[in-house]
DNA sequence: CTCACAGTGTCGCATGGGCGACAGCTTGGT
DNA sequence: ACCAAGCTGTCGCCCATGCGACACTGTGAG
């Protein structure tokens, strides 16, 4: 289970004596699927590194609609956004499978970090990069109508989940069009009716295991048409 | 000039001794108001420290719509995001007034960390407070209408650069309507009517120097009516 | 087997807000 | 002092989307 991460491990990246170091800092948890891992008000000064399962880490508005930010797979770590002053972070993190977690107290890592700097590259690393991919999307949802969104959030998707298998992608991961909608800000009918126009159209497929572009090549060049054109089109 | 610095700044932060070495490896630098610090597509491989002057992080879309994503303001540090493999970073940093830059290779800034740990840490709080707003600005675009997002738009600009005085908060930055309506993805015309508006209602004053909330309770308050009340009420 | 519930497909209506247009204003350059 | 260029205020039209409603399907629990 805990062999083969993906290329967005963390820890992957670490020598073995670092790696277990870090699990010297930490304990083990098993959470349930649909647990909470921590809630955006709770105090709480762990970080964690998901070991196996899948983590969906989200926000949530006053009037109760639910954002997905992203979510996690194996290797990764998350967390990092505690603040130092609240020690609360405005997230949640729900397990969306069971899933086993190495939890790790704050200060300790910190610790950790001061004796192993080349880690803290490595973090520094990973949040410049969360910062670009969310910074992506907020650009994307502020000056993109829905069908854009939904196009480039297929292609988010796809570049991290994604698998290729004869000229196709797959992309392995459940989601149901509330979910989706949840990540780009539109509702979960407008969801539902570009995946049946796109259906039609045969640009993609969509079953219980996943949704499949047909054609990547096709999918790209979609995504650079205006808005008005894929209204029609569509 | 450079003595005083904002609450967010990164050489406060920093140890004389530490400050003083990372002066070593870097140079400064000049640029004029309206010059590019660096552009999303170009391979740019530094780090700046804002010395003095004030810089906007910009992205742009597609279809030539530019999104905010955040102000510098003297002392921060930014370009952090420079992806390792493309070494572009898809941002666009612009001086809005003449800036002072120190400038910093980023392979030699990797070295200094590596010496100063401790620092690394600061990096990491710095990284993860900005993933923190970015956050809670797409949560912000996502779910709320025009209303509260200029709302919210000016609770965030007040906290990072208001200034209290007799029961108002001054924010002394000035922004255009069309800059402001570049940060939460709205049209010009509706950041006017909204400002249009509020004024009339006695609950903000707007002249060349900024923005004033004038009972920042009751502007608090606002933030919390739903959508549709805001419509009507303002 | 069957019942309950979650997810999906599809209407139709109401409306928020984008966008063009254009008339004042400021402001800075010469 | 004057002009050009950029910023602001304000209309009105119109369309993409949100939202309620409801029927249908698939799945998991008992």
């Amino acid at each position: 289970m805990e062999s083969s991460f993906t290329p967005f491990s963390f820890i992957n990246k670490l020598e073995p004596a670092e790696w277990h170091a870090l699990q010297g800092i930490g304990h083990r948890d098993i959470y349930k699927k649909g647990s909470y891992i921590f809630r955006a008000n709770e105090l709480n000064d762990s970080l964690y590194v998901l070991l196996d399962g899948r983590i969906k880490i989200t926000r949530l508005s006053q009037h109760g609609r639910e954002l997905i930010q992203w979510f996690c797979l194996p290797g990764e770590i998350f967390g990092l956004s505690v603040d130092d002053n609240s020690r609360q972070r405005g997230l949640y993190a729900t397990a969306i499978s069971d899933a086993k977690l190495l939890c790790i107290p704050k200060c300790d890592f910190d610790q950790y970090i001061l004796q192993h700097p080349r880690i803290a590259l490595l973090i520094i690393k990973q949040l410049a990069s969360r910062l670009r991919t969310l910074g992506d999307t907020l650009l994307n949802i502020t000056s993109d109508g829905a069908h854009i969104r939904f196009i480039k959030l297929l292609q988010r998707l796809s570049k991290f989940y994604g698998r290729e298998h004869g000229g196709e992608v797959y992309i392995d991961l459940y989601l149901t069009h509330q979910e989706m909608a949840d990540m780009i800000g539109v509702c979960r009918q407008t969801v539902s009716s570009m995946i049946g126009r796109m259906k039609k159209h045969g640009i993609i497929a969509s079953t219980r295991d996943g949704i499949c572009i047909q054609s990547p090549v096709e999918f790209q060049q979609l995504s650079e048409q205006p808005d008005n054109y894929l209204q029609h089109y569509l």
